[in-house]
DNA sequence: AAAGCTCTTGCACATATGTGCAAAACTTGC
DNA sequence: GCAAGTTTTGCACATATGTGCAAGAGCTTT
């Protein structure tokens, strides 16, 4: 019986974390008074970590903010998570630990019965790979942007993304398999009428956490958006011309934050503005110092409440507003 | 600047906190990174645990709450958590690991803010040793019941207690310097309306969280209250003829959790059991077969919310309610 | 400014912990 | 009921971590 050998290593787990992590015991002490090898109870300890049985928080005393968490606050009302990165590190390394600390800000948000919305997309991939597994109740992740193109229906790309989060927080997913920007937006309005995406779309007004990363500058290669296929060469230009300095789940604004007139958004299957301003908690999780007036852009489009930002670009996007 | 070394130290152990347990760095690279020895990562990293930056916590899905803890739920509405404790160990040995149990969980109950009142005993005592640091705000500390007696103030026992549970908590301590049992009811009267223990008294009534071990069986030379000079040989007749099981906070109760009688009440510095249970929620920490009728009383008398209970007692009084 | 004190640091060593590997236990498919 | 496949275990070793001690830094007092 695969259920039960399973919970038999769950309370395993949780007797030798209580041994270890609230009594401080050895794990040699552990292993004798369990019966089994040191070894396994290390194994079992590192399962107790990952699986979310064993949860490890560090709360920073308000005074210890950083004077850029504090001007974050002052000057746009984020919530801003900054992560230090040490000395000379390569832009992938950031990316990293960005991740990583976003995975578990992430997890402490999420709350049972959450209905989180998921944008796709590099930075979200990395974020997957270092959440920890968590027990909640009833949690419902929402894609909130198609992501097929030309060359794919994305649904490998975002099944997996998705399906990892949703694993990670033992939630149900809703995916939107549609593309990321139309050709015609007249399509869009067709399948907007289906009832099968009109869930999805109810699901993603009803968010309550909208978790996000940026799309960078134009022409930057590591953003999908730009090079995958799904923008054509005149779109491009369009972008361009409107000033367009990054997207949000596959919506585009300017530097001041403003969409009007940028006709591409007609055909995106992201949600408007005012939808994502609609969930109470918005996490936007950033890094690299090409995303900086990616980011500017979106701190002025108010889509932000909590920022999780690595501390160069942290800067940068300080100093630009000065 | 003293405050100034703490902070930076905070910061650094911060740091550190976020580079070991966030992203699994060596201490060695955390070392590195720092500008520090190793030992002193390894002392900064005690230091974040041992201070409450971080916090180490173990979430039991309830699929593998035991079975005793169910069967507390169903029969007396108190959420329980039944410590295991191994084979043979000492009854001291055993109040540790209860107490150690009790320290964590208390710690996650008390919110910012909270009023927490605590009855002074030898389980509280085991519990303070084990708490660990926090960083709450606003936090007050209650004395529930006096502790002087007729060879001493016990104001060098409560202080120690209380100043011990409150710098963990960094709370502000509200004392009764009163003796626990009073010779004349009159001069209770008297001093509860005194306006400095009255303003004691109200906070009381106040207190969200209430914190209590229970005076075992009559007799029991590890309960304060029958050795310690509080009660006269007459006393203690008086209790042994009404039946009395045990006590909580200096006020006694039968095993059917009636008060109703018992007129060494009359002269208790503790709170009524209707003040007692205002309290949202009330935390019973117990361990020790020979507790066992106290812990049934206790119950009976509806005193308990949360219950911090060793498992061979928990079979015990489930055994005997049978 | 020197002496005396306390608190912190790095070193070196003793333990404690993580992990590749082969054997064992257990599952599964026939 | 057996064989092939999968997972779990313990062993042995390489690392990683905790800690007593002596030296150093920082602060206080005279």
């Amino acid at each position: 019986m695969a259920a039960g050998r399973k919970s038999v290593k769950m309370r395993e787990a949780l007797a030798a974390a209580h041994l270890y992590y609230r009594q401080d015991f050895t794990m040699e002490a552990i292993a004798s008074e369990l019966g089994v090898s040191r070894s396994s109870v290390s194994r079992l300890l590192s399962y107790a970590r990952e699986s979310g049985l064993v949860e490890i928080r560090i709360h920073s005393p308000q005074e210890a903010r950083s004077r850029v968490e504090q001007r974050f606050a002052e000057r746009f009302g984020v919530a801003a998570h900054v992560v230090p990165v040490p000395g000379k590190l390569s832009e992938a390394e950031q990316l990293e630990r960005t991740a990583q600390a976003a995975a578990h800000i992430i997890t402490a948000m999420v709350k049972p019965r959450s209905i989180v919305g998921l944008a796709w997309g590099s930075t979200m991939a990395a974020v997957t790979k270092h959440l920890p597994g968590t027990t909640k109740q009833g949690v419902q992740l929402v894609q909130m942007n198609g992501a097929a193109n030309v060359y794919s229906t994305g649904l490998q790309y975002t099944t997996e993304l998705l399906g990892g989060f949703a694993e990670r927080l033992s939630a149900e997913v809703f995916q939107l398999a549609v593309p990321a920007i139309f050709d015609d937006p007249a399509t869009r309005e067709a399948l907007w009428r289906e009832r099968s995406i009109a869930r999805v779309l109810d699901m993603q007004a009803a968010a309550n956490l909208f978790i996000f990363g940026l799309g960078s500058r134009i022409g930057d290669p590591r953003s999908h958006i730009y090079s995958g296929g799904y923008l054509g060469a005149d779109d491009l230009g369009q972008l361009a011309g409107e000033g367009v300095v990054g997207d949000c789940a596959s919506r585009f604004y300017r530097l001041d934050g403003t969409t009007a007139g940028i006709p591409i958004n007609d055909r995106s299957s992201g949600p408007s503005f005012d939808i994502v301003r609609r969930a109470p908690q918005r996490i936007c999780v950033v890094s690299g110092a090409t995303k900086r007036d990616s980011l500017r852009g979106a701190l002025a489009a108010g889509l932000i409440t909590d920022l999780v930002v690595d501390e160069p670009l942290a800067r940068l996007v300080l100093a630009a507003g000065e």
